[in-house]
DNA sequence: CTGCTTGTCAAGTAATCATTTGAATACTTG
DNA sequence: CAAGTATTCAAATGATTACTTGACAAGCAG
């Protein structure tokens, strides 16, 4: 028991893990997945890539232990295998973010400059809540709201926005959220609600992290 | 802002952290580091490498974010970067232990027929090591057992557990643990245990797992 | 059944990457 | 300086990867 191959062969079998998520578009995916389950054809749209090459990823991702499948009909939609599989990804974007040279310029790249826009944390928020001193807003798709969303939280999806202003209160305190900390809607929002005069900020990460932080949710309405 | 390139870009930085860990030779490192630090020697002597192959496999680490280095005189001491690194780990191995097809078989072939072996989980130890009812062995080498351990455990190396084990009564119920659930020194000790006609046992994962679920522990003596 | 939609599979291209070794170099201590 | 420790370099090898294309399969609606 014990010797040098069988051990190699038995971490070549773990990092089998890593190896699935060794890959931005898989990254992507399983970002996107943490939102919830998705058709192979939205996971294609949302990644930029084609049909056929999204399935591929989707296998490998499979083959990882990251994902399950359910078929509805001519649709297959994939969904993280496990609550573990969210934590996984939560932990490796925390790790690159603090800590991977050259990742806080591609964040500034890809989402912009950052410098105008404050952040609440979960634990903040959900406090404030509580009080009844913050109009929280959901700046994902509807679909996702409906899916699962900040309890207290209303839908306005990013699109929406500038019309469903107006009923705000110029005096109204507001937060924005959406997918993550990579995620450019709440960024957006807050961009949008300075220049209407609002005070405004966004959740540090996002939904799927308030979740698993065991704060209070709500489905649909 | 948000365009695909940019996105892309910055997926692929987030990817960086998985692609560091996804040799099994690293994973090897990043478990035997969850222990605590060590110089590149013993890392390669550990994971049964030459130093060059290990330093640069440390360096990939460290670009991925998952390691720091300390220098104390001649030697250079790598350890995991975060608790957040740990965390990655674990999950990334449960991952692997629940979904990854063939890994059992994998576990089997390094760990040996585990068939006899009874595990116990870290809540029902903690309750037993509470009442007193259980001897509790860390069969690791004793530096291990020195840097951190479970409290009330005895340090037992596994080199020395047929001497030690006169001084135990028969009628002892006894746990073993080690570095992790796919350390090979636990399940020895369980079975030298059963040959000696002792009730045995073995904690399900290992002492980073105990120190991470917050139950107590003690350094040195 | 036929036609349609959705997704998978297999094959091919092109490019890149990862791992390892041995020798040379750097750094620290005494 | 000499000894000990770790990193870097060059080079060879071998394997893997991402993506595209076109054909195929499974379910559903008429």
């Amino acid at each position: 028991m014990g010797d040098r191959a069988a051990k190699d062969a038995l971490f070549d079998g773990l990092a089998e893990v890593a190896k699935a998520l060794a890959s931005g578009r898989r990254a992507e995916i399983v970002d996107l997945l943490a939102q919830g389950e998705r058709s192979v054809e939205e996971i294609a749209g949302e990644i930029g890539q084609s049909v056929a090459n999204t399935s591929h990823h989707l296998q490998t991702l499979v083959r990882g232990g990251l994902l399950d499948t359910r078929r509805d009909g001519t649709r297959i939609y994939y969904a993280l295998a496990t609550h573990r599989v969210a934590e996984l990804w939560a932990a490796m974007r925390d790790i690159a973010t603090e800590r991977v040279a050259g990742l806080d310029r591609l964040a500034a790249a890809y989402l912009g400059d950052r410098d105008g826009i404050e952040t609440i944390s979960r634990d903040e928020l959900a406090a404030r809540v509580d009080q009844g001193t913050v109009v929280v807003l959901d700046v994902r798709p509807e679909p996702e709201y409906a899916a699962g969303h900040i309890r207290g939280a209303r839908s306005v999806p990013i699109g929406e926005l500038r019309r469903q202003l107006r009923a705000l209160p110029k005096s109204a305190e507001v937060v924005a959220y959406c997918r993550g900390p990579y995620c450019v809607y709440a960024d957006d929002a807050v961009r949008e609600l300075h220049r209407q005069g609002f005070t405004a900020r966004r959740l540090e990460d996002g939904y799927p992290d308030w979740k698993r932080a065991g704060l209070p949710v709500a489905t649909e309405g």
